[in-house]
DNA sequence: AGGGAAATTGACGTTGACGTCAAGGTAACG
DNA sequence: CGTTACCTTGACGTCAACGTCAATTTCCCT
């Protein structure tokens, strides 16, 4: 109990499958330690997941996650680097809004059906002839 | 030009490949008419891609639209089929609005992240120690 | 020492919605 | 009649993010 978590204790505690934290190691995304063949995740390790699965929760796909994680361990302080991230957040953060308007619109489309009567309904009437 | 349309036409006035109404056919979600071996779009088959494009805006799945244009292409006025498309859209509808009241959330935290220095910068620091 | 639980690597499978050739058929224009 | 543009079918490829075996180790407990 040295502060480090086993696979499984680590599948209970963030809510992953094993098969997960292998592809993310894999993706190069977390270095958990090796014991032998077995895996060790310490607290960094476990950091790193933790920002993964929120990246994860702002709709950044792995590759942008590892690209972010990696700007930051190479060289934290690099004024360009930081920029840059920053830029990629503020893009996602566009997007997102976007993503968010466009479903608010589609929301009230939909609302406005079902409340016009049926659904898709009348709609798919037309359609039919 | 009675009233119909080539493949090609198909695709510049709705912006699909051929493919994609390829697949459609495929899916059996749309059926143009066949002269010899070429495709034509009637007012019908053109009705219901406006049907299965409005669907997919709805983020219904293909499969999802197929059903829907089935259910009232066989007998629009079956009762039953009718309550079953309307809880299909219900229920999608529901899932749009979780959807969007995630996106929110999400949007406000990393909203609040950029605002409180350099996006999720102070996250990725912590996790590269 | 034995035996079940937990881990390992490797490799192929899945899902959805098409993309991307390849190898022709056909139709319209001059 | 030729050529060029458009169309056809068929089949395999792609992308993301894992799932699902399978065949072995390795660990922990009694």
């Amino acid at each position: 109990m040295d502060d480090v978590l086993t696979i499984g204790e680590m599948c209970a505690a963030y809510q992953v499958t094993a098969r997960t934290l292998r592809f993310y190691e894999q993706k190069e995304l977390i270095w958990p330690i090796r014991q032998g063949s077995h895996r060790l995740y310490d607290r960094k390790a476990r950091a790193r997941l933790q920002l993964i699965l929120r990246g994860k929760r702002f709709g950044f796909s792995l590759e942008d996650i590892r690209q972010l994680l990696d700007m930051y361990e190479r060289e934290g302080s690099n004024q360009a680097q930081l920029e840059r991230t920053y830029a990629v957040a503020v893009d996602r953060l566009g997007q997102m809004v976007a993503q968010r308007d466009e479903l608010d619109l589609a929301i009230a489309e939909l609302k406005q059906e079902l409340a016009e009567g049926a659904a898709m309904i009348a709609a798919f009437k037309a359609a039919a002839e």
